[in-house]
DNA sequence: CTTGCAACATCCCTAACGGTATGTAAATTC
DNA sequence: GAATTTACATACCGTTAGGGATGTTGCAAG
């Protein structure tokens, strides 16, 4: 067997390996005997890039949850000064991920994986608890600062209170996902996307 | 040492241990080991009611946590016919009742236990998503029915959707919870039920 | 007063967990 | 090209988990 060395590609079948357990099983209920299984690697190749679980769960946080929500959520909303139809097409965006995962081949949709580690974990350590919250942090400020752009240029109702709207739409999309997980049936998460979308209308300034 | 035996008090107080053991630590997490301890009892008593972990976590959401949900907000809507007002002022205790609980005695607040079971077990055992199914669908319906009475009587705009408007008011409650509990900061539940309730408000019809 | 079952207590088992110690081969440095 | 370090693999801990077998005792019925 000719032996190739690729750390920086094992390291990333790790955590990919990772990001998949936990998603499904949880952190606490992810298994690092089957993360170094389904990643085709061993545990020796694991502690040497990672110093033990909680680590992995953190690097899995940075290295994956959040760029994910850099390009899905702050990336689209920098610089915008009409941010509420930019807001409206990721929701949009974010029900069809829905639907293309959850009836196609079995595959369960298991909510928000941000949400997810921060339900089970943020109270129970503060190395997970620090990074959701940074995380968490930055979304709210990306949409909270492209709602004040979209004021000042007067696409968004001057009586709107961006920090406020920002918080209530990041906790929308934690509880639909949460809720809608537990049915699976996509109207669910279609009503509820569905007064999201509504809401964001209403942010519009009045003609 | 004087036996005294009381089965339902000893079935109590393992229930009521495995509600705080399971909403510190979630599920998976949670030890039966610790629970027995805190409730001063042995595995011998617990196996006797309980046939399993399993099985403990089914009676916390039948027994404790359906029950509440009923209490907080089925009860309060039955037979309403103005269900906004209502509306908001369990929201309103809602954040009271974080507020209580967050600085004080540095008690953490956990975030929605329903919620919290819901992320983490609904993915992964049939027994819990359809009774976490039957907790949400008790819970939607409640509202929806009194929005809809709301709208026979007058006390609701007739272009208001009672089923959406419940998913979305449940969601909400969920996805205030889980992001809420990150950074255990007041405020955050606060701008995140001041949006609810807002929008809550603009189901009133328009005079 | 005895019998029988419900209500526990005690003790133990196996499996799986996260983690470590040690070995070894590839890659890099000098 | 020798030496050193990086990148793994193998084997193996100690602990704790959930759970079961068996023993013991209160309590109610007959």
């Amino acid at each position: 067997m000719p032996r190739v060395r690729d750390p920086k590609r094992t390291r990333r079948k790790v955590l990919q390996a990772s990001y998949r357990e936990f998603y499904r099983n949880g952190f606490q209920g992810g298994s690092l005997n089957r993360i170094v299984a389904s990643a085709g690697i061993t545990k020796g190749a694991l502690f040497h890039h990672f110093s033990g679980k909680n680590e992995l769960g953190y690097a899995v946080l940075e290295e994956f949850l959040a760029p994910a929500v850099h390009h899905w959520w702050v990336e689209p909303l920098l610089e915008t000064e009409d941010p509420v139809p930019i807001l409206q097409t990721i929701m949009e965006r974010f029900l069809k991920k829905i639907k293309e995962e959850a009836p196609e081949r079995g595959f369960l949709f298991n909510g928000c994986p941000i949400c997810n580690f921060a339900v089970e974990m943020s109270p129970l350590d503060e190395g997970f608890r620090s990074r959701l919250e940074t995380i968490y942090d930055g979304w709210r400020k990306a949409i909270k600062e492209a709602l004040a752009r979209g004021q000042k240029a007067g696409t968004v109702r001057a009586d709107a209170i961006p920090e406020e709207e920002a918080t209530f739409i990041v906790a929308s999309v934690a509880g639909t996902s949460s809720t809608g997980k537990v049915s699976q049936e996509i109207k669910l998460f279609q009503d509820c996307i569905r007064v999201v979308m509504r809401h964001l209308a209403h942010l519009l300034p009045t003609e």
